[in-house]
RNA sequence: AGGGGCGUAGCUCAGUGGUAGAGCAGCGGCCUUUUAAGCCGAAGGUCGUGGGUUCGAUCCCCACCGCCCCUACCA
């Protein structure tokens, strides 16, 4: 009985204290994490009677309910199971643009269609409103004498946020929009909270985030945003099903967490009792298939790495993995530059694309090795830049290095850590990355990379320092890495050897010889890649935060009770202790 | 992890060392082609949490919580 909320509980409630109550009332972490935690413990405590529900805001909630309560107590349905439709606000929107007001008064077309009241603009005895399906708006007009008064009550007791369908016809207003000239209409679902201011939407984030489904009801970009992520990961398909590669799903969990340098999470399997990793990448899992005679793969899914979280980083990303038998990463080089053009061209119309400030032209990759690309961007201020050939000779990164450290420490600047640690290899990664990755802007296929940091990739045929080996930079970011992978037993078991040995978080702790074994009863010369999906979806929708595009992105979970903690006891024996910090 | 920013009504935002305001939403009333509908009326907030300074704190200081941005790690 929800109108009792505001009374004294005490009766029913005697071990509850008021106080707590009303604090958690009035000041909400969020409306909807807490509502719904608090809905179990009110329907525990009540035992029998009607449950509370105390989602703030709890007057508008209240009323809301009060007006449910009004329209079942004439007989309508607030739930009902379904309901026909013959269109969806959107494909009306479309199919009738062009029909005129008089074509409409001479076909009169008739129509069923649903969708969410988002706006509400009562005349009295007649009124609009807007209803929304398939991302459109559709204007509907209900008048009394139409409808009759027994619809229009009910019609008088929508909120906005309420799910309806309307039986009727087209029409043009005055004003020369289209309309449902509505003859029927039926609840089809009660909305008991408001909706996000209609005309500036939602626009905190961090709601944005937590309540997605807000920030898809009221904001167009959001939504356009998840159907281009939907509509670049069909293209993908579509790009590899076209050129006969079979799309595979690999392990998620995993004994041994390889192909990737990074931290995995660990979880536990209780009737085998052994600790699985989520996987950091389906790499090796994917080359056992090439094994196998399945000689063209793709996986489309998440990969989970331990790290921190940025604009750049969610702890679970998704990537797209594919590996063709018999080639190698010129190959490759090829087919991506026709992947992201297809891709861009097929998504957005083009294969320039708007990224902030720049224009990014996926139709025109620039190709660069790593070591150019370190001369090139070498600070002006720590010259002489070094060339190609002094990053070639042995120690000629250390030296670089220590150079480019020796003026960053006198200009500010963040010198490049640990460097009497590192191979020339990995120095020279380093470098790349300090002074390099954030000006690649335009697409880029950045190869020749140090075999000391590529445990996975075959030596260059003229070269053993380096690999065959690539990486696709677009506007800073890494989107892609692919090299023609290393199918020599011996040379791979030696390679995790030595990396098990170096040790580190990010490393296996043991090598992993069923991968071993699997390479040993022959791998064909493979070319593999992967692509960031995420990133991929940022660049083709303007999005600069990587949680623009992942629609549930990893937040701190929202305890309620917690903003106070320590000070607030009226809470503290139904919220789980968080003791890591 | 370090640096910066933010947290005021359900939403979008103003604002001040003397305990707060607008628009939208919600409530009551009028209104049968409106569209950010309009008009009239009433309501809504322990200003993120806790502590300190002060006669007095939403404002100043400290700590904490959450989010955002940058840097670091990573893709």
């Amino acid at each position: 009985m929800p109108g009792t909320l505001g009374a004294d509980h005490s009766q029913g409630n005697p071990h509850r204290p008021r106080q707590g109550r009303a604090e958690l009332y009035h000041n909400p972490p969020s409306l909807g994490f807490l509502a719904s935690r608090m809905v179990t413990r009110y329907t525990s405590d009540l035992r029998g009677e009607t449950p509370l529900l105390p989602f703030e805001p709890l007057d508008q909630y209240l009323q809301r309910q009060k007006k449910l309560a009004e329209v079942e107590a004439r007989g309508f349905e607030a739930y009902p199971h379904k309901f026909d439709w013959t269109a969806t606000p959107a494909e009306l929107v479309e199919k009738y643009a062009a029909a005129d007001h008089d074509a409409l008064e001479a076909s009169k077309p008739p129509v069923r269609v649903a969708g969410r009241i988002l706006t509400l603009r009562l005349h009295g005895k007649a009124g609009f409103a807007h209803i929304s399906g398939g991302g459109q708006r559709l204007q509907i007009y209900v008048k009394l004498d139409v409808v009759g008064p027994k619809i229009f009550e009910l019609f008088q007791l929508m909120d906005l946020g309420d799910l309806i369908g309307v039986n009727g016809h087209l029409f043009r207003t005055r004003t020369g929009e289209l309309t449902v000239w509505v003859s029927e209409l039926t609840l089809l679902g009660k909305s008991l909270l408001p909706l996000p201011e209609k005309w500036h939407g939602l626009s905190d984030v961090e709601i944005r985030y937590r309540q997605r489904y807000l920030d898809l009801i009221s904001n167009d970009k959001a939504r356009e945003v998840f159907h281009r992520r939907a509509q670049i990961v069909r293209e993908l398909r579509r790009f590899f099903d076209a050129r006969g590669y079979i799309e595979v799903e690999t392990p998620m969990m995993q004994p041994i967490a390889g192909g990737a340098a990074a931290r995995p999470f660990v979880t536990h399997h209780n009737a085998l009792d052994i600790d699985l990793y989520l996987r950091i990448a389906p790499e090796l899992y994917l080359k056992r298939l090439i094994v196998g005679g399945l000689d063209r793969v793709y996986e489309i899914n998440r990969n989970f790495r331990n790290e921190g979280i940025s604009t750049m980083h969610n702890p679970e990303f998704t990537m797209l993995e594919f590996y063709q038998a018999y080639s190698d990463y010129h190959d490759l080089m090829a087919l991506s530059e026709e992947l992201f053009a297809h891709v861009a061209r097929e998504v957005t119309g083009s294969t320039k694309v708007k990224y902030g400030d720049d224009e990014l032209d996926f139709g025109n990759f620039q190709r660069m090795s790593m070591r150019e690309a370190v001369c090139r961007y070498w600070p002006a201020g720590a010259a002489p830049a070094p060339s190609v050939a002094d990053l070639a000779a042995p120690g000629g990164p250390r030296a670089a290095a220590d150079r480019y450290n020796a003026w960053a420490q006198s200009h500010g600047r963040e010198p490049i850590a640990d460097l009497a640690a590192q191979k020339d290899g990995q120095i020279t990664g380093l470098l790349f990355e300090t002074l390099a990755e954030s000006h690649l802007i335009q697409p880029t296929i950045l190869y020749d990379f140090p075999t000391d940091i590529s445990p996975l990739s075959k030596c260059r045929r003229d070269d053993s320092t380096l690999v065959e080996r690539f990486e696709i930079y677009v506007a800073g970011m890494e989107l892609g890495n692919a090299f023609s992978e290393l199918n020599d037993p011996a040379e791979q078991e030696r390679r995790f050897r030595q990396q098990v040995e170096a040790g580190g978080e990010e490393v296996p702790r043991e090598v992993d010889m069923d991968y071993i074994r699997a390479l040993a009863h022959g791998m064909p010369p493979t070319a593999g890649e992967g692509i960031g999906i995420d990133r991929l979806t940022m660049l083709l929708t303007d999005s600069h935060s990587i949680r623009e595009v992942i629609l549930f992105p990893l937040l701190r979970p929202e305890i309620p009770g917690e903003a106070a903690a320590g000070s607030d006891a009226a809470d503290s024996s139904t919220q789980p202790s968080d003791d890591k910090k």
